[in-house]
DNA sequence: CCCTAATCGAGACGGTACGTCCAGTCTTAAA
DNA sequence: TTTAAGACTGGACGTACCGTCTCGATTAGGG
């Protein structure tokens, strides 16, 4: 059993709120460590202690859904097309809020140099575990549908769109979700 | 007329070199203003003097092929699929290189706040004027193929595409570019 | 000739009006390079660019006659016993103002690691050319007096003397330092 | 009777032993409670729930003759001028060396914010109990000399004398503290 | 041919944030 | 109840760059 005292519960979850609100308040690229610190009436020896840099924090509050309190899950009614028409729709139209895709521009941003951060977006998104590339899989095993492009093209294709929109390019129009995922489907929408 | 001496060409040239230099050499985050104007051999007002900012050299550098010397047209033979297979096929292999993806990887990040560096990115991908969606109009009107998704989706999905590769996701395997393109155009591959 | 902006006087004023200030504020230990910077209204690199310590400041300060107003000359009157008597009668007297003797003792703990500091300390106490030492040796040459000690053990007597009053030790008392220079010299006192 | 285990003396003298081996190891200065902490196998709640500081610290370590293993006391032969003599030579011998001197220094330098540490280096000295002073007193008394100063002022500028070996003036030369302490007994040496 | 204005390399300036180190307090589990 | 271990807030350290400003030198028109 280790000695000394534990680390504070109260602490971890005051700078995880605190990167939350900063993040929204003045955008990413301007949250230092700093005002962490004093956002979360923290030491800033209490964030070095725990964390390695700013986004090892901001992958935590993502995992931990502070940062990105929806989350986006695939459903599963059977109907491979509907389940990730209805998935994309509204991945979309999350990011046709103007902050919201700020924000995950930022998040895409920090990806490049943690992959981990990349890994938490993908969660939060609904596109890891099941993944869309598995749902395309079992559709078609089940013969379903019979696309030209195997699962993880798709989840590619679809995943990189999502980045698109984040990027900033090209406002949402409803229902082309689900013309878009009809296509990549190999399938004619309704 | 302005009277005085005129802007130094050597400097400009310096500049934009050095910052490429610098990018290769230690990474795009960590080449600071300061080191740019220590390799060039140039002052730092001068640099400040001709650009707001480190994300406006490097969208001239961008510009002038001193930072990606590489160009991509898209061809054109006539032949849509044929020549937007080619075109991707060179993209995702120049992405294939670790330093290219990466560097890619960090323009995009640059783009989030500086659109004009999607912009000059987009150019030397080839993916602006002509854009591959004017191409797939082109075919569609010439009636070489009816796709299912307008030539701005497919753009949008294959630059999305082109993303996912920058940011780390999936190696590179010889062939599929041709079968990307052919299933988004909705046509079968040979 | 060195291009570049020259050394900025105002600044330099700035920081050794600043920690003279605070020394008196707060006391020489409680100054902290960052309240120097902050109270003289200039960047903590200012400070740095130019001084590589505390010590050095204060080294600074002591010379130019910030930290300490007042001189304390030996006068020359020809009559050794009188000169010495009545410069010692001054610093003592000086000490006795308990903020003087404080600062002084600072200044003495400072010159353990800073010789510099105890320099300017003895120069601007009068011990440093003409030192009595000197005074002693000119005395006896003109066989005015013949005392058992040399000229730098009484200086160095009567230095260590003025150090144990700054140390806090006894009070003065008027007419005391007759007596001990008297003593110290060999003569009788009047 | 207090209830609870009692305090460890096993951890008292690690503290002193520890701050002793730290202080000469790498300078007064830098020595740190977490050091000293560390150093002795101690808590470092274990050093502030008997010290208040640092400065106490080095008082009890020298009270303890921890940190100066050698004692200075002042023979008692009835003669005093000899008596006085050894004594001072033994001193003046100790701080030739380099180390010890640069040690009497610092521990004069904390006596600024800690008079006990004053005192103990005086006790360590021999310098108090019976000191100088008294000692020239009973000299006096006995008829033996009739010196000009008091033997307080005697006794302080001997102790002054001493501070200024250690601040790093003068070296010794053998014999001097003789001629020294006739002269500030007002006798004509051998 | 000088004058005037603009540019240049160099580098000092006031600031902000960095990541590290300690101070002094508080918490835990073991003895 | 004390101990060793160690996490906690707070705050100064010395460094790195930011973007601005100030030098003296250089380089062109325009008078």
């Amino acid at each position: 059993m280790p000695r000394g005292a534990a680390r504070s519960e109260a602490s971890r979850t005051a700078i995880l709120t605190a990167i939350a609100t900063l993040i929204d308040r003045m955008g990413f690229d301007n949250v230092t460590i700093e005002a962490i610190a004093t956002e979360a009436g923290v030491g800033k020896q209490t964030i070095y202690r725990w964390y390695p840099s700013k986004n090892a924090i901001v992958a935590e509050a993502l995992a931990e859904g502070t940062l990105v309190p929806e989350s986006f899950p695939v459903p599963e009614t059977g109907d491979a097309l509907a389940d990730i028409s209805a998935w994309l729709e509204r991945v979309l139209a999350f990011l046709g809020d103007e902050t919201h895709a700020a924000l995950l521009g930022s998040l895409l941003s920090a990806s490049i140099d943690s992959p981990e951060i990349g890994l938490r977006v993908a969660e939060r998104l609904g596109m890891a575990s099941p993944t869309v590339a598995e749902r395309v899989q079992q559709a078609r095993d089940a013969g379903q549908l019979r696309p030209a492009l195997t699962g993880e093209q798709i989840d590619q294709l679809i995943f990189g769109l999502v980045v698109m929109r984040a990027l900033g390019r090209a406002p949402y129009v409803p229902g082309e979700a689900h013309r878009l995922v009809a296509a990549l489907l190999g399938v004619a929408p309704d």
